[in-house]
DNA sequence: CAACATTGGTTTGCAACGCAAACTGATTAT
DNA sequence: ATAATCAGTTTGCGTTGCAAACCAATGTTG
């Protein structure tokens, strides 16, 4: 009943970090964007941006796509099934855990 | 309507953190525990658990009081109001980000 | 056309962070 | 005496995230 704590204290980090989880967050809410468009959302600099996305591919969570539209260039960015299920995933823990906090007595516990 | 996601990526890292996040839920349901049982409680090793409940401290988010019990020193450790209403706001934006993500359009947005 | 600004990013440098491991100082066995 | 345990703190170091510098291509202005 209660390694809930645990499980907060062991968050995945590659996730947790508040600009991937607002980035991820978008995704999972409109399939895809690009670069500018996140930037302008989550009030990120493009340093930051392209830094966090850069991890986020490596990690598999995102897809990122360059291309051209007309002479422009432009990056377009998606998640992975990995990453759909893992900020899915990621959510329900924090949900538990916020709900399950609040039902929990200490004297449970030793 | 849409500065949400601006509010995740800019979310109180010192709150947010893993461990953290889990030391002040977990005090914000029993109003005060030691040392070891918050140790146990999040699995966290002592130098680990000792660390982050410095810097809460420094933030002034949980109290720090040092005693003896019997012959054995005690560590006991309580939010201060700062802290519970910082914890409680805490959760309250990630939910309010997670509600609001689904119920959001993309379309709405530049 | 030369010079300059803007767009759409990436790279670099560094301070701050979290973690494991080493240490401390008191207490209780052996 | 000496060893082991308890209750933590401090140190060392690899990893982060961020701001600032940089870059390449397109637009714009005199």
């Amino acid at each position: 009943m209660t390694d809930l704590f645990e499980e907060i204290a062991s968050l995945d980090k590659l996730i947790h970090e508040p600009a991937r989880l607002a980035i991820l967050t978008a995704l999972s809410a409109c399939e895809s964007a690009d670069f500018l468009f996140l930037g302008r959302l989550t009030g990120l600099s493009k340093g930051n941006l392209s830094s966090h996305l850069a991890k986020l591919e490596e990690a598999k969570l995102v897809n990122i796509e360059k291309q051209f539209i007309g002479k422009k260039p432009n990056t377009l960015v998606s998640l992975t099934e990995n990453g759909r299920t893992a900020i899915e995933h990621h959510w329900q823990q924090l949900n538990n855990l916020r709900n399950g906090a609040q039902s929990w007595q200490p004297q449970d516990e030793a």
